[in-house]
Parts: C-alpha cells; structure tokens; sequence
DNA sequence: TGCATTTGCTAAATGCTTTTAGCAGGGGGA
DNA sequence: TCCCCCTGCTAAAAGCATTTAGCAAATGCA
C-alpha cells in the first residue's frame, strides 16, 4: 500500500547517471567534475520523485546524524526553563539539526541511560543542561561528540553557556540608583551559604558578588538583609511582612521574582503601594512578573538566548564558555525619575 | 585516537559464532534454535566488549529507530503546557524510546519541515501537539506512521488524547455546591464565540457545556457573566473591579487560572477576602495557582498524563480518541462546609 | 541399517548511502 | 607517434545489523 521508498538508486536510474554521481551533486561536493547537464539532471529527477536521503544509510555511512541531544535534569520545573529547549531548538532547526530531549530527574542511572542513548543514535554533540545553574554531574562515559554545559558547569567539559550574573547583580543596584534610591533598600533572599558558593549554584553567588561590589562602588549599604533558604512566594510573603514591622523600607531587591510576588502580597496587605511607596526589583523575569500590578522590573535570565548559544557552540568551534548578557527588563515597579 | 566502535561481528568472534547467531541472541528472537551455551557465550562476549548495537545499521535494516517524533506548535507559551512534554518523555524512556522534538510555531511551512525530518529519520511515530486545544493543522504529506494528536484533534488522524472537559466543567459547578454555593455566582471569561466552538477551541467549547449542564441540573443561573476575550490577569482585574462596583457575588467561577489571578487582585484591592466574602475556583492548575494566596482551588489540566496517554498510544494499539479526567486541585478558595 | 526429522548453527543477501579507486576517451606537449 | 594529463564519469567496497535460505550432524523411527 504504502509506496516504497525513494532511493538514491531510482534518482540516478532516472537521470540516466550513477548513484555515486547522484550522491556527489547531491551532497554539493565541492571538488566533482561532473557536467552541468550532469548536475540539472540528477536535481531534476530527485525533484521530480521527491527523493528524501535515508537518514539511517548516511548516518551508517558517516557517523554524522544531524541530530544533537538534550539532556536536562528537569524539563520545567522552573518553569520558563522551557526557555532554554525553545532557544536551542530553534537553532538546530536553522542548522537544520534535530534535537532528541532526554529528562534525567538528576539521577545518575537516568544520566547514563540518555547519554547511551544519545550517543547510540550518532548524535553529532550533547548539550547538558541545568536547570538551576550548578556544577553538573555528568556520567563517565566515553563521550566522543563535541558536549556543551548549559546553564552549568563540568570540569570535564570546558565549554559553557552560563548568564552573566556578575553583571546582573550589579546592574540591578545601578538600575536603583538611576531610579534614585541609594538608601533604605531591603535584600530579600539573602543567604549566607549560597552566597559562599557552598550550596546550590556558584552562578547565584556570582550574583551576590556582583550586588556586592557594585553597593561598596557607590558606597550603599543595605537597610537590613532578609535571609530563607528556599526563594518561593510565601517566603517572600513572610519575610516582608516582618520586616514592615519593624522598618520602612524604600526598596526590596529580591533574589528572584517568586519572592517579589510574595513581597507584592505583603505590601498589598501593608496597604503600601508600588512604586510610590516601596519599589521593587528582582530578577528572573518570570512569566509571573508580567503579571503583577504593576509589572515587576526584574533582570532578565536569558534563558532563550543561552539555549540557541549552546548549539551554535555546539555545531560551529568553540572552546571558551560563554557569559549571556542579563538584560532589564522594565516594567512598573521601579519609581519614573 | 578514538576507540573503534565495538560491533556485532567483534562479539560474535569472541564468542566463537556467527553474527548471525549473536544477533538473534542478542535481539531475543523466541524462535531460535541456539543452544544454552551460545546464549551465554554471546551475553558474556556482549559485556565483556561494552557491545552497543549500531541504531543506525539497525533502522537502515528494519525501518525502525526506537524513537518518536513530538511536533509542537509552541513548546512553552502556555508554561504548564510543557507538562505534555514532561508526561511524553517519560513514557518513552520507559518504553525505550527517545523523542525528537520539533516546534512548528504553527506555521505551515515549518510543519513541512518538521514532518520530513521526523519522517527522514525513521520515527516510529508521530505525535502532533497543540498547546491550546484545537483542530490542528496537519501537512498534507504523506505518513505512513502511526499518529496521535495531543490536546487536539485532526480529522484525518482520529487517534487523539484530550482532557475531559465536559466533565471538568461539570465538576467546578458540583464542588461549588459541595462548598454550599449555589448563587451568587459570577462567570469570568464567557465568549459568545468560543461557547460556540466557532474559534479557539472546541474542547473550550466542552468545558461550558459541561458547566451548563451542571447548572441547569443544580437548577443554578449565574449572577453575571463577564466576557472577554482573551484569558490574561489584566482582564480579569478589570472586569472583577467592574462587577465589584454593581454587585456582591458570593464567588466567581473563573475560566482560567490568569483570570482568578487578576480576579484576586480587584478583591483584595476592594478588600474583600477569599474565601470567606467571596470564593473563587478556576480552571487549569497554573503554577500560579499555588502562588496565591490562599491557594486557589482549580479544574486541572491533567497534562503531564496526557502526554504519557499518548505516547503510550502511540507504541501500543489503539483507534480512539481519549478523555483525560480533570482533577479537582483542593487549595483555599473555597469555603469549608 | 536406512530414511526422515530435528537440532544447532552459518553464508550470504539486504537495506541505502558515501567514498575510494580507477576507467575510457580526448587533448596537449615533445 | 608516443606519453601524459585532464575530464567526466562509474564499479565496487564499506559501514553494521537483520534475516532468509540452507547445511552438517545428530536423533528418531521402522
């Protein structure tokens, strides 16, 4: 029922030449020294039967499958991490590579399983990511493709795409200063062992230290640094509600946007309003602050950008990891100067 | 430098057989006539090399590659949506499989494209995923594959997995009863249009049907019905503080989780609290919704196991369309009877 | 003992493409 | 005229696993 396949063998039948010179002007080698009528009748007899190369064949042939596989320890749940699938997806397709995702949950077995997996399909190169930055466990296996780290870090494997949080951070004190507020600023999500680089994710502590200097650079201080392990909305609820006990604060820079949204209830609650009041800043830009009144200035985590940065390291030469611009992202939460 | 791949003819000449009797054995062909002996010196050669069957050499002979294609229109612009990705994953790895996956931005020409790439690297299926549910464009190519749709439907691949909507609307109006509701209640994101199921979405279109029909049966009649056409906070704030102005409802049945979301902040500008002035309860189990505050309760879209359901389809037999259930999420904002 | 099966295994073909090695014929140089 | 080189193309091998067809030895049965 189904027609059979149309092979290299049928093309070259029908333009009256040899497979060997179909595969040549199809390929486009570049040194052939076939004719120009050669090559206008292999193009026209594979247009005409709609020939489609057998990936399986070259690939046995080649050991190229223009594929590239995706390992990640979550899918989403960070949830705009999907940013990242997105952005490499989008530059395999322009590379006019597939892309194979495989979700490992961070367990070492599944980590070894998808790389096998992967590597058994003749992926042209492996992209680990992260969905935290952190150093990556990656399996030890022999892994003879080109591997790229993404949103995180492997001492195996030198090159790696990481935001630029160093940057971030101080960006975001900059970004108060333009909005003129030097002083009675909160920091909520302040935690000493993250910010060792201890636990979590040297990327985070990169964020600090670039807080950091650029506070001691225009010679801020913090009104009071809020401290809680995790970073979602009722800790950011909490821990604002008791510092409006006891403080007035000009601004709350938040270490990521779900505690800005607990931070949003708590004010809203204080009967403070944003920006007038209190301002806010954070970062992430997660979906969520779109959505708040009014919008939340965050600084943006680039996770598209770094995903389509992986695979183009990943298909062109690259050696060197790769720091991606935070951009700020304005919205309303942030005093108009 | 590198090792040269280890094949079947290797483990066949440290076990001292054919290739032909290692393959059988190591396919696990029943049939088989090989001896006890040959079984084990094969499996022991296999482990002691590190064999990796050729997936490649394999697909070129049997036209199967243990893969699956996922062709989405958007991977992540609903975020939850990639949930259907998450729950596919995880059935294919289960089943051996891995999954390319491919995003179509909905554009026709792209489609075509990634059609021929799944189809050229020999998937064993296709599945054709929406992330709103709707009839969903399908390349008119020829596919010779097993297909499913994933929240959507396509008339010329039958085989579909869909949330129940029907039920799930049915559902929403049962619970607010539960929680002793039965007036005063106000419909956020009506559409004329949609109700009709001449845009959007039929399986929107299911959703008030169910919710009609389990009014009419409680005997219920809204209290206001809010139209608007898209589904975002913005919208939901404004016609929540419109309807604040008129009148008091008793609870607001919101369509989505966006909407309740805006919903909450016209009731706590007005500083009305959830649930005890008014309840509200939603639709689509949104990452937001346990953001809020008190947790709202939700009609989930049961994605992560739609997307399981259809890959599981996809490798077994089937010809019918499937309903998933939608569960109710229990969190605060509804009363306690 | 003689013949038919069964058992246990293998040679070789197959799937489709890429690539190496090389052929036939024509032209140029000496 | 002879030799070499270039042009335009092709035969055949290689890449690796699966599968068909079939062989030799052992066993069963009469």
């Amino acid at each position: 029922m189904t027609k059979k396949r149309v092979t290299l063998a049928d093309v070259a039948r029908l333009a009256g030449l040899s497979t060997t010179a179909a595969s040549m002007i199809l390929t486009g080698r570049p040194d052939t020294r076939l004719s120009v009528e050669a090559h206008a009748k292999v193009h026209a007899a594979a247009a005409s039967l709609g020939y489609r190369p057998n990936v399986a064949a070259r690939a046995l042939r080649t050991d190229k499958s223009r594929s590239i596989a995706f390992i990640s320890d979550y899918v989403a749940t960070t949830r705009f991490a999907s940013g990242l699938i997105r952005g490499a997806l989008a530059a395999a397709e322009e590379a006019k590579h597939v892309m194979l995702v495989l979700e490992t949950g961070g367990e070492p077995a599944r980590e070894i399983q998808a790389v096998e997996a992967a590597l058994d399909r003749q992926v042209d190169g492996l992209i680990f990511a992260a969905m935290r930055a952190r150093e990556v466990f990656v399996p030890d296996l022999p892994i003879n493709v080109p591997t790229v780290m993404l949103n995180g870090t492997s001492a195996r494997f030198p090159v790696s795409v990481l935001p630029d949080e160093y940057r971030g951070g101080q960006r975001v004190v900059e970004r108060l200063l333009e909005a003129g507020i030097s002083d009675g600023v909160v920091l909520l999500g302040h935690n000493a062992e993250v910010e060792a680089g201890l636990f979590r994710s040297e990327t985070i502590a990169r964020r600090f230290a670039g807080i950091r200097a650029a506070m001691k650079a225009a010679d801020m201080a913090f009104l009071a640094e809020l401290s809680c392990w995790n970073w979602e909305p009722g800790h950011g609820y909490e821990l604002t509600r008791k510092v409006l006990k006891s403080t007035r604060p000009r601004a709350i820079l938040c270490l990521n946007d779900r505690l800005a949204f607990g931070a949003y209830q708590a004010l809203a609650e204080a009967r403070l309003s944003v920006p007038e009041d209190v301002a806010v800043v954070s970062f992430d830009n997660d979906e969520l602050a779109s959505y708040l009144r009014p919008g939340l200035t965050t600084i943006g985590l680039p996770h598209e950008e770094m995903g389509r940065r992986a695979v183009e390291l990943l298909l062109g030469e690259a050696s060197a990891p790769q720091l991606i611009e935070m951009p700020v992202i304005e919205r309303g939460s942030l005093p108009r100067v």
